[in-house]
DNA sequence: CCTTGACTTGGAGTTAACTCCAGGTGATAC
DNA sequence: GTATCACCTGGAGTTAACTCCAAGTCAAGG
């Protein structure tokens, strides 16, 4: 697969992969004999990881650090579980302060809603003042 | 109060304070004679607003054009809805895919637990096999 | 009076993560 | 056979949000 289709089925512009690739975020993807990148099998399951920890704000260093690793085979189960059991962590850190913004969030745009309607309220108690009364009126 | 009180009791920087205030994130701060800044009580429920926001990723941008119209009076409170709706919107969804990414993190972390479980286990079998039964072993 | 320390300013520097660009190559379409 | 197009490279530029710095002011302590 090029790189134009991994762009358009992951929705990651071409720079930012050939930018992962340079700085070791994926391991060197393999090329057609003029040089072209050919994402296999593998290649795309690492973009798709990618994107998911970096669409949560996982940092690449993080990142470049588990994938490396990840190349060192076996002898790097431990410490590999460590950086996702940290990261993890951080992560629920942030999620948590997310809902607290979010809870506040709610708060403050049902007053706002509330206070919409009170005005809506006053406006039309004042038109109902100022409304002569419909000789004859629904009748 | 000032400026290394709020620094403390926030957990803000005096910089990112006054950068805020520089930015118009924050309304001008009450100053002494000699042109200390002396926040109050209303300075402070800003800054608490603003951490909140922050803290939860919400644009400066956005935040400021919010605090911009709580200037201007309640003429604005229908567009201040509209601005805290969209961000709450778009803070679900970031919300979302962090969770996406929390449990994708915790199958992971899970599988490399097993993994290591695996691997003891066969170490402890291959340690068996290579001990010598111990003559008169547990009395 | 002098030093110390908290504060002030405008402006420059930093960091993470892209994003863009100029110049070049190779395969395909007309 | 040349125009087009997708791709390549190294390197520079951008953005958001700080963060740091040098130089200056002011109040309090010894």
């Amino acid at each position: 697969m090029r790189i134009a289709e991994v762009c358009e089925r992951y929705g990651i512009s071409h720079d930012t992969l050939r930018y992962y690739e340079r700085i070791g975020l994926i391991p060197p993807v393999n090329r057609s004999e003029s040089g072209v990148r050919d994402y296999n099998e593998l290649d795309i399951r690492r973009v798709e990881f990618i994107k998911c920890m970096r669409s949560a704000g996982l940092p690449i260093e993080a990142l470049i650090e588990y994938v490396g690793l990840v190349q060192q085979g076996d002898q790097t189960i431990e410490a590999r579980k460590e950086i996702l059991k940290e990261q993890r962590a951080l992560l629920a850190v942030r999620m948590a302060e997310m809902q607290k913004t979010l809870d506040l969030l709610d708060y403050k745009i049902n007053v706002y809603e509330n206070a919409i309607l009170e005005s809506e309220k006053k406006l039309l108690a004042t038109e109902v003042e100022l409304l002569p009364e419909i000789p004859g009126g629904r009748g």
